[in-house]
DNA sequence: GCAATGACCTGCT
DNA sequence: CAGCAGGCCATTG
């Protein structure tokens, strides 16, 4: 149980509050490396205890979700965060990006502040 | 021990 | 305004 970047960005997520989402740069920010959220997501794909770990409130910068590598199915996901109570925009608030058709976060009013 | 990959982000053309 | 490319750092095989 080495504090590598796994278990530190493991213990960012988990430390998100109920209701709200975190960006990867956020979570790799807070985790110490700003730089590396292509490695927060890799981390979860390793992640030691898959299901106790909050992937779902992990979002990406534009507020959609990780296509095809939803734990369980974009779908779940979705409906996941709906359920902790994070508002969903269906409309794209920005340039969204390609892949979620119909699942971003509302940053403005679910983005962790940390 | 070496090399390759990776749920991304940012900047430039 | 939009699309494209590259780079960062750490873990894994």
């Amino acid at each position: 149980m080495q504090e590598s970047f796994h278990s530190r960005v493991y213990a960012v997520v988990c430390s998100i509050p109920p209701g709200t989402v975190a960006t990867y740069g956020q979570v790799a920010a807070l985790a110490g490396n700003p730089r590396n959220a292509r490695f927060v997501g890799f981390a979860l794909h390793a992640n030691p205890e898959p299901g106790i770990i909050p992937c779902h409130r992990v979002v990406f910068r534009d507020g959609s979700l990780a296509p095809g590598f939803a734990f369980g199915g974009p779908d779940k996901q979705r409906a996941l965060l709906e359920r902790e109570g994070v508002s969903f925009v269906e409309p794209r608030p920005d340039h969204a990006n390609a892949g979620a058709e119909g699942g971003c976060v509302d940053m403005d009013r679910c983005q962790w502040h940390g």
